[in-house]
Order: C-alpha cells, then structure tokens, then sequence
DNA sequence: TTGTTTGTTCAGTACGCACTGAATGAATTG
DNA sequence: CAATTCATTCAGTGCGTACTGAACAAACAA
C-alpha cells in the first residue's frame, strides 16, 4: 500500500474519532473502502490494517449497520466479503439525522413536561424545538437534493455493482 | 431546583458525549442555560450541577470559546458571570462546518496527491470531495435560511440581553 | 468421524480523557 | 502589609471504551 493512501487511512480514523462518528478503526475501514472500491475478506481487511481479527469483524458488521459498509458473499467461497455500500451518504445523513431528532424529542417531551411556575424556561425551550424541527426538515430535503444531483451525474460510475464477486488481487 | 430540569440537563449531558460534540459537563451547562437565561457565577454553576469549580471554569470557557456561552461582568463584582450567548445555534452550525471542511480538506489533498497508477481511486474520491463539497454549501445555505427566519420572529425574545446585569437569586 | 477454515464472542488490558483537589496567581480590601 | 475572594492551572485518579488473543461455534471437507 502507497504512503499517501496509508496517511489519508490514518487521518480519517483520527478525525472520525474525534467527530464522534465512530471509532478509530471505523474510520480507518471507511477510508481504506473510500480508496478501494473491490471487496475484501476479513483476514485481507485485518492484515491491510494491521488489526486483530476480532477487531475487524467487529468493525465491519457496525459499519455494514450504519449502512456504510456492504456485505457480499462469491460461490463456493465461505467467506464474508465487504465493500463501500451503494450509498454511504444515505445512511451518514440517517446518523445525524437520527442524532437531532433525539434531542428534538427531549427539548419538545421536557417543555411540556415543565411545571406551570416555569414557562419562561418553556418558552426558551420552545425556541430550540423550533429550531431542531427546522434541522430536520432543512436535512431531509438537503438529503433530498443530494439525491437528485447523484442520479444526474450516476452514469459516471455505473456498472460498478455486482452481486457477487468475480476476482481478487 | 426541579426534577423535570434535572432530568433534562442529566440527558443534554448524555447526548451531547453520544453524538460526540462535547463532555459531558459541558453538556449539562448547555441545559442548564438552555433552561436559565439568567447569568449565573462559577461558584454558582459548580453549586448547582454539583461539580467541581475547576471543571465549571474549564468547561465554561470551553463552551464560551465555542460561542455557547458569553461571559458578562457586573459593577463592583469581581465574580465572572456566564449566560448563553445571544446566537448558540450559529456558532453550533460553525462546530459542524468546520469539521466537514476538515474532511474536505484531507479528501482533496489525498486526491491530488494519489500516484498516476491509482487514478481509480482518486475518481473515486473526487466523488465524495463533491459531497462535501455540496454539504458546505447547503450548510452555509441552510444557517442563513436559519438567520432569516429567526429574525422575522425576533420581536417575540427582545430586550433580554443586557450588558451588564442586575440581580441574581 | 476428525480436521480445517471461517466468523463471533468474551475476558482481560491498555489507553485516553474528563473530572477532582490542591496549589498558584491575580485583584481587592482593611 | 496580611487576609480574602475570585479564576486558573496542574498533577493525580478513575472510568469508560476500544482493541487484542484465545476460546468457541458453525460450516464444510476428507
């Protein structure tokens, strides 16, 4: 493997630790998948990033949860592969979407919640509920648009799918 | 103070560590100031989220430096107040972007930087570089559309930001 | 059946990081 | 000057959590 494509995997394990995306070697994973778009084996995917096995299961079924990942299997070979999922995007926006509604739905359940001799608090609160419901929708149709952009341009990278697997380096 | 707003703040405290924006104290005081608009003092602070005064400083200047919080004075008192600041959500916008231009940054880089004989994979990145591309500038979109649309209703939250302050309880 | 090859689980460990208490510094008062 | 009252800094500690190695399970081959 190349000093630069080692570099960018290091950096993108970094900052997705310290964005709170997820951890470390899941970020790894994700930038070695961003460089590599063919399939891996566990063992192949351990051994790259110099890993324990364990870690690399691990690793790659919570990515595959999230959506990032893809699981792909070849006849008559037992092993699981994966590779970059069909959109990866998709599913990063689910994750932060998931993220807001969290607190939309704390903000909204505590204001009305909140006893009568507090409603100065529950109109301040009401300001961010209005402002967490405006993040939802502005990132559904963000999403949305995002969509639309890709399926214009997707000719591009078309053919790049297949269900199963022909070969490996 | 009441069980609902305790119960509140302790959850704005789990998520914030969650979705990985910040500590868990820092979280707490978000709540806490999201619940009170009144300035309140470090002593204060730590007294009422039972925690030490080294951590209520610390993290009140963490978040004052993400523009959260705002630091005020009062005549003839020493003490250091905090509140939140006039406009949290736009510098929570900031915290987002500027971790998305990180990864732009690094996705470009690697890119331009990758060898001749991985042209693949650096096709491959110049998508996602467009993604993030495209988020920045929906990000940037989206917290004008924000701006806009909190000043239309701004009349409702006036008169509440004092330079200096009154009393406390 | 036994022996391989795979993926997963789990106890143990190591590491980072947030929090604390005590010391320090700075400003003010008597 | 000493004493007080505030904020900040820093070494130490505890806790959570991600990673590892080894045991386990499952599928298959001989």
């Amino acid at each position: 493997m190349n000093d630069v494509a080692r570099d960018f995997i290091e950096r993108m394990g970094l900052m997705a630790e310290r964005d709170g995306m997820f951890s470390r070697i899941a970020g790894r994973m994700l930038g070695f998948f961003m460089l590599d778009g063919k399939p891996h084996s566990l063992d192949d995917i351990a051994e790259q990033l110099q890993i324990s096995k364990a870690s690399a299961s691990t690793n790659a079924r919570f990515l595959e949860q999230m959506g990032v990942l893809e699981r792909c299997s070849s006849f008559g070979d037992r092993r699981d592969f994966y590779r970059l999922g069909d959109s990866p995007w998709e599913d990063l926006f689910d994750v932060a979407r998931h993220r807001m509604e969290n607190v939309l739905r704390l903000v909204d359940n505590t204001a009305s919640l909140l006893p009568d001799e507090m409603d100065i608090a529950r109109k301040r609160l009401q300001v961010w509920r209005e402002f967490y419901a405006f993040m939802l929708d502005e990132m559904d149709a963000q999403a949305e648009r995002w969509r639309q952009r890709l399926a214009r341009t997707s000719a591009v990278e078309a053919g790049s799918l297949p269900a199963a697997i022909s070969e490996r380096d």
